[in-house]
RNA sequence: CGGGGCGUAGCGCAGUCCGGUUAGCGUACCUGCUUUGGGAGCAGGGGGUCGCAGGUUCGAAUCCUGCCGCCCCGACCA
């Protein structure tokens, strides 16, 4: 047990800051709400954003950079668009400081007032749109597929470390398309990667689907999403792709003329995901022991750890066990630090979630073998020093799917159905997780349901049988179910 | 914005009620020796505008006034 990490059964949230202080992968910053992300943390989101990237790109998407600051009057040309967001924007009022006359400090000057006011972005999409009106002209511009990674400010009032900071890193993709079922096979498209992502790489099961009218994202028609369970068994929006219709090409007059020189109205998608992933790795597969990463975003996804001390006989074994796992391109350090004792390193390394620990020792060498243990199940074995490498190429791809079947398991015993109202309190303050449930289709319901349990409407999962059935809340007529759970 | 809590060494805290030597403890850090297969032991050492600004007093971490910041719970949200 370790001895700086809180246990999940005795303070989830006190466990889960635990984690990220002790592994080192954010901290509290001087400014309300915002955190220093870590070098470690900061090499788990570059390796997030690495692989999305890239996946963005092998599907046709380009990089690009907007503003930071967004006029004023932009963000109200979307009136949906704004009243999402004008309660939570970090406005720039002025553009120069000035000593203060009675020698205080340094104020602002008051005649350097903007003329308009600059709002930090909390999002791109009305920046980008009046770009694009100067971009798009004709079909042959489209499709524009582009993507930024950026950081934004949301003026939350009650921030998290990684799940919810006043300012946070993202991706957000802004598409341009000619036709509406374009834009909506995009739309699904980036679903899809969002969910390959999620499951292969994270080792985070999500379920797919679309956001009711309530939850749906300001300005758009629709809103997917992917949904995934925490270990407290609560929901987290683990990603959005958004259709937005012709809602910002009308708000920005964003017209094309088609083929049959017809001039037309641009079609729409947006899509993100955030700095928040990171919370969501951490709550789908760390333990009391600290943070557990899969393999495949791992900052580091071996380390060797000489038993007592490193020597000439140790370093050896070690230098043939690292250039044979370098040829096979997986991660290694050598920790050679003889101030530290084997059992402090082996905490650190489980603390920090370091998938495979390779122990070599006296012990090990004169039957030249090398111990080897995996972090996920804590498991322990002895191999040969010339198959170690080889083992653990194995061994890496075993704990991505442990890691994933496990977090499976657990989010697939935690999908309830319930069939009456009682049913649906008692599991959502029982065992929690998704419950699910059909529902008369109107918000009034959806926010009644919050209302009397906490629970908000997840998504009508995309691959929903349709059922008839009756309101959970109401009993009027439904045709399918949806999810419900407590969320982040 | 409502409720609760907290600001004293890098981190975690005691001391504050009831003012009084040089502000203390644990841990981390530095040096040395002994250790080393699951968070070592001993000895020595360095590190503080006690959140900020006023006030009361011979004397303030401690009392008074004002301010600032942060964390947790709730409403809001990626």
């Amino acid at each position: 047990m370790s001895k700086v990490i809180t246990a999940r059964s005795e303070d989830y949230s006190q466990w889960y800051n635990d984690i990220v202080k002790r592994a080192n992968l954010a901290d509290h910053s001087a400014v309300r709400g915002c955190m220093v992300i870590k070098p470690y943390g900061f090499a788990i989101w570059e390796n997030m954003r690495d692989q999305l990237d890239k996946m963005f790109k092998e599907t046709g998407h380009v990089n690009a950079s907007f503003p930071l600051f967004i006029p004023k009057s932009f963000l109200s040309k979307e009136a949906e668009h704004v009243e999402g967001f004008a309660k939570e924007c970090a406005v720039v009022t002025h553009h120069r400081l000035m000593n203060a006359p009675d020698g205080s400090g340094v104020i602002v000057d008051p005649s350097a007032k903007l003329e308009e006011e600059l709002i930090v972005r909390p999002t791109s999409e009305t920046i980008i749109w009046n770009t694009y009106r100067d971009w798009i002209k004709s079909y042959r511009d489209l499709p524009l597929l582009i993507n930024q990674w950026a950081n934004v400010v949301r003026w939350e009032m009650r921030t998290r470390l990684f799940l919810r900071t006043a300012e946070f890193h993202w991706q957000e993709g802004h598409t341009a398309h000619s036709t509406s079922e374009e834009a909506v096979e995009e739309t699904l498209k980036i679903l899809d990667i969002y969910e390959k992502f999620a499951e292969e790489y994270m080792a985070m099961p999500v379920i797919k689907g679309v956001k009711s009218v309530n939850e749906r994202f300001a300005g758009a028609v629709d809103t997917y999403t992917i949904e995934a369970l925490m270990q407290d068994s609560k929901a987290l929006q683990a990603g959005t792709s958004h259709f937005l219709g012709q809602n910002f090409a009308k708000a920005f007059d964003v017209k094309f003329l088609s083929e049959n020189n017809k001039e037309e109205y641009v079609w729409a998608t947006s899509w993100g995901v955030s700095t928040r992933l990171v919370g969501g790795l951490i709550m789908t597969h760390s333990d009391d022991q600290g943070l557990v990463v899969p393999p495949k975003l791992a900052a580091l996804q071996a380390v060797i750890v000489p038993i007592p001390k490193p020597d000439a006989i140790i370093n050896e074994a070690a230098d043939k066990v690292i250039a044979a796992l370098k040829d096979k391109g997986i991660s290694v350090k050598y920790d050679t630090d003889a101030k530290k004792r084997p059992g402090f390193k082996f905490a650190e390394y489980e603390m920090h979630g370091v998938p495979v620990r390779i122990g070599i020792g006296k012990r090990d060498l004169e039957k030249n073998q090398v111990e080897i243990a995996r972090r996920d199940t804590g498991e322990k074995t002895s191999v040969d020093l010339d198959g170690a490498a080889a083992y653990i190429e194995k061994l890496l791809v075993e704990i991505q799917d442990n890691l994933f079947n496990k977090a499976k398991k657990f989010r697939d015993d935690r999908i309830s159905r319930a069939d009456d109202f009682d049913t649906f309190k008692e599991i959502l303050n029982g065992k929690g997780g998704f419950v699910s449930a059909h529902w008369d289709g109107t918000t009034e319901t959806e926010l009644k349901i919050k209302e009397l349990t906490k629970a908000t409407l997840r998504c009508i999962p995309l691959n929903n049988e349709k059922e008839a059935g009756k309101c959970i809340l109401t009993g009027e007529p439904s045709k399918e179910r949806v999810l419900f759970a407590k969320a982040y």
